[in-house]
RNA sequence: GCGCCUGUAGCUCAGCUGGAUAGAGCAACGGACUUCUAAUCCGUAGGUCGCAGGUUCGAAUCCUGCCAGGCGUACCA
């Protein structure tokens, strides 16, 4: 619609300048924009303004000019000139009824763009370390995550989403020391539990579910071989669960790829060995370091430490040149804000691997901050105090939480109260959503009890040039801009655009239900309306599963 | 000190690839259920868009400088 207004623009500006009527036939980039007000039309244009310095002739004068020439054409009800010189689009209520049908037709595809042109796009989000269970902060990166995957799915990108799984180095070690020593707790041994253990009562219940399974003889076992067996199984079994409560959280990985493997397949070494070759690793004080000063940032960063172990930095790269050689021309991190610092080296790592900076994304996610009833909570992993993410989910359930944690944009710091997350009262914008998908449920099934409507599966929309209402045209309008929110969405990388269009077309539907009546007693009308109600159905189903959120037909 | 993010109504936040009277939810106040689910709706009230400059016909939006808050600034992960 936006080009057809261009091209009658154009159209008008050449007309006007062939009978002599402005002194330029050109006309500079201009805008064609939805204005916020009702009463300032569908569509508005600067063409006026911005012509005024080629035309030589003040906004206004241009205006007049222009809609004089301008042929409303059967789509166009009426033109007008407002304010400074903007040139107001009245369009006629036949513009929007097709939407319907197209959901109708759609269904699940309604909204699916192909912006993205098949691109290979990789999605890293959550990885954390398998060394405890995740808490609230990771539930929001998950949600981010897995929703900018399915959005940009949805926008036409062919994505995949990866956990990245840091089963190699320090942390480890530490894991397996932890347990080891609950275990030898646990046999009756006196034995101090140090500080830098994790001290979560988590690492109780894998110690005696080791113990459980080795049987006592593993204790006289030699220390070092039992502790490596203590790490392995502590891993596997905390990742097992970090899978359980990521899929009940409705987060789902397509790949979930492992650190260690990069170092059993040499590729670290070979990551390392080509930048020294070309002399982008040197070494100094007995340690390897990598020259990401000379791509912007601000010191160069250690790869191989002076003991002889590799940083994580050194794994990462190796890892993220993996990534492209799987062939994704977009690889996008999801981050929590306290890595930013990390953004840098990572980013030279990729450009010194021959790649462009903008193939590389890293979505920074803000921290939660936890609340208990309004009141800071401080959370410590080292300590074992924390709110898991199965808690939450468990209290308020995945719809609130994941409707929560993507209402804001990730740049913002977000409050998380767990007292008020845990109510499961109307405050929750979630069952506002929601609610408007299990009412129109409830309209369609006493439809279909009414004799005279028993076919309410419309293939396309019926009698729809009887939906006049003001609150009528303004859900059709509304349902059409629905593909273009999923492409600013996709765009931006920001789910939460989504969030909010959901939250005035649900608003939209409320106003509309509560002043008119969709079962009337004049089947046409009520053909027509039940086809709307139909396409708001299906548009806020589309927009709640790019979120991660169910649509229920019942509340 | 330097870097990233943020500063909009009492609170929590949208709006930020510049546009015409700055929006929503919560909280406050007043209304609407013999009706397709009141987990809803309608109305009232509430704002120097952190401060000061600049660019522009036009700035919450772009630029600069301040101020405030969060996070980071390891041969940790």
């Amino acid at each position: 619609m936006k080009n057809e207004i261009k091209r009658i623009l154009l159209d008008a500006v050449r007309k006007a300048f062939e009978k002599g009527m402005l002194p330029s036939d050109k006309m500079p980039e201009i805008e064609i924009e939805e204005p916020r007000h009702l009463s300032q039309g569908d569509y508005a244009t600067n063409v006026a303004m911005v012509s005024a310095a080629v035309q030589k002739m003040p906004p206004r004068k241009i205006a007049e000019i222009l809609v004089a020439f301008i042929e409303t054409e059967r789509l166009i009800e009426t033109v007008e000139i407002a304010g400074p010189g903007f040139i107001n689009f009245f369009l006629s209520n036949d513009v929007w009824y097709p939407v319907v049908d197209r959901i109708l037709e759609q269904d699940k595809q309604y909204g699916a763009s192909d912006i993205g042109q098949n691109a290979k796009v990789q999605v890293e989000f959550v990885s954390a370390n398998p060394t405890g269970p995740l808490h609230v902060g990771h539930g929001r990166g998950a949600a981010v995550g897995d929703s900018v995957g399915n959005i940009l799915s949805f926008a036409g990108f062919d994505v995949q989403k990866e956990y990245y799984i840091n089963d190699s180095g320090r942390q480890i070690r530490t894991l397996g020391t932890s347990v080891w020593l609950r275990v030898l707790q646990q046999t009756g041994q006196d034995i101090a539990f140090p500080d830098t253990c994790y001290q979560g009562a988590y690492i109780n219940d894998l110690a005696a579910q080791i113990l459980e399974q080795e049987g006592y003889s593993f204790v006289q076992a030699d220390e070092a071989a039992a502790i490596d067996r203590c790490a392995m199984f502590a891993a596997k079994k905390i990742l097992d669960g970090i899978k359980e409560d990521l899929s009940s959280f409705g987060v789902t990985f397509d790949q979930w790829f492992s650190e260690q493997s990069l170092y059993d397949s040499g590729r670290v070494q070979k990551a390392i060995d080509a930048f020294t070759a070309r002399d982008l690793i040197y070494e100094h004080e007995g340690a390897l370091w990598f020259r990401t000063q000379d791509y912007g940032d601000e010191k160069n960063r250690v790869v191989v430490r002076n003991n002889g172990l590799t940083t994580y930095f050194a794994s990462d790269i190796a890892y993220h040149m993996e990534k492209y050689e799987r062939g994704f021309d977009r690889v996008i991190d999801v981050w929590g804000a306290d890595h930013h610092g990390y953004i840098k080296r990572m980013e030279a790592s990729v450009v010194a691997s021959g790649r462009t900076r903008d193939q590389f994304e890293v979505i920074l996610v803000q921290l939660v901050n936890l609340l208990r009833g309004g009141k800071p909570f401080q959370m410590s992993t080292r300590a074992g105090e924390f709110v898991t993410l199965k808690d939450i989910v468990d209290e308020v359930g995945k719809d609130a939480a994941r409707f929560m944690f993507l209402s804001r944009s990730y740049d913002s710091g977000l409050d998380f109260d767990l007292e008020l997350a845990k109510q499961k009262n109307a405050d929750n914008p979630v069952y506002y959503v929601q609610y408007v998908h299990a009412r129109i449920t409830g309209i369609l099934l006493k439809a279909k009890q009414e004799t005279l409507l028993r076919d309410i599966d419309f293939s396309r929309g019926e009698h729809l040039e009887l939906l006049t209402a003001a609150e009528e045209i303004n859900l059709l309008k509304l349902l059409a801009a629905f593909k273009e929110t999923v492409e600013k969405s996709a765009t931006t990388l920001h789910p939460h655009v989504i969030f909010t269009y959901l939250m005035s077309l649900a608003s939209a539907f409320h106003g509309y239900y509560n002043k008119h009546k969709v079962i009337t007693e004049e089947k046409d009308l009520t053909r027509a309306r039940l086809s709307l109600v139909l396409g708001v159905k299906k548009v806020i189903r589309n927009g709640l599963m790019l979120l991660g959120v169910s649509a229920p037909e019942r509340m």
